[in-house]
DNA sequence: ACAGTTTATATGAATATTCATGTAAATTCA
DNA sequence: TGAATTTACATGAATATTCATATAAACTGT
């Protein structure tokens, strides 16, 4: 049976919020597994291949605000997968990275995220999906530029 | 100053969240402006147009969890906007409708709503959009085939 | 019709997120 | 330099979300 079609059907915004979720849930079993939370992995992955990401960093790519990161750290930390440092230039930052146990932890799921990825891609071929890619970059970047 | 390419940033499931979050994040000022919290505006958009919708259809829609729409609705009652009623034929289903102050309330928001998407969108060109709306339909329909 | 199972929603406790605000460090500019 | 302002993070209270579970209605197979 086919619903009749709503307003949020055809909507960009909920389109987008409706397949991010999608994606996002399919994996989330997957970091599950690991004893990770979505946001957890989240802080994970940014700070993989980085250094270190101060807090107000890590709120603004994993999309929650400031106290959430900070708690979400505070527990990582106690887990033992981050660690925080006083940025040396600037005593105000407090500078998050991965572990090695925390590295250890995800690098895993890097490797699992990319499988997912190509799953999930595969259906659209690699050409299409660089295109979705771009069009989401493109909109990710205009819409940034304000800063 | 360019960021060393971290995992995420070509990543499909973190393009997805940052740009789904973006353009909501935008129109969110307007629905705060409206005094309206994010959910309550995905609730009354999605139903908006359709008699009624079950709590179980609204969790999927809004993607929430089921007692995080019941409680939701049980504000938005309280405040006047919705209305649930037992289904006829099935008496374990809440069905929530918009009450007319709710349709008031929620009929200039839709029509800010596709405003703020032609300005999402303008810069992509309408043909370009539809594109991505395909996708995006694609991607979603292709994971939901399974219920 | 009935016992067992499944489905839909509600509810309370646990958890997570956010808002408002505090503290301290950095920056600005007279 | 130093007072005023801004920036970065932490913290406690308020709020929202979720998990686990309860309740009641509908379905299933006999």
């Amino acid at each position: 049976m086919t619903h009749s079609a709503g307003f949020v059907d055809d909507y960009l915004a909920y389109l987008l919020a409706r397949a991010s979720h999608l994606i996002s849930s399919e994996f989330h079993a997957v970091v599950e597994a690991s004893g990770l939370s979505l946001m957890e992995w989240r802080v994970m992955a940014s700070l993989s291949g980085k250094e270190a990401l101060s807090v107000g960093e890590l709120a603004d790519i994993v999309l929650a605000k400031q106290p959430t990161v900070t708690k979400l750290v505070g527990r990582m930390a106690e887990a033992g997968w981050v660690k925080r440092v006083d940025a040396p230039h600037d005593k105000r930052q407090s500078l998050v990275s991965l572990t090695a146990t925390g590295q250890r932890k995800v690098k895993p799921l890097l490797v699992q995220a990319r499988g997912h990825e190509f799953e999930v891609t595969s259906a659209l071929g690699a050409d299409e999906t660089q295109r979705l890619k771009s069009f989401l970059k493109n909109m990710i970047q205009s819409h940034t530029a304000s800063a």
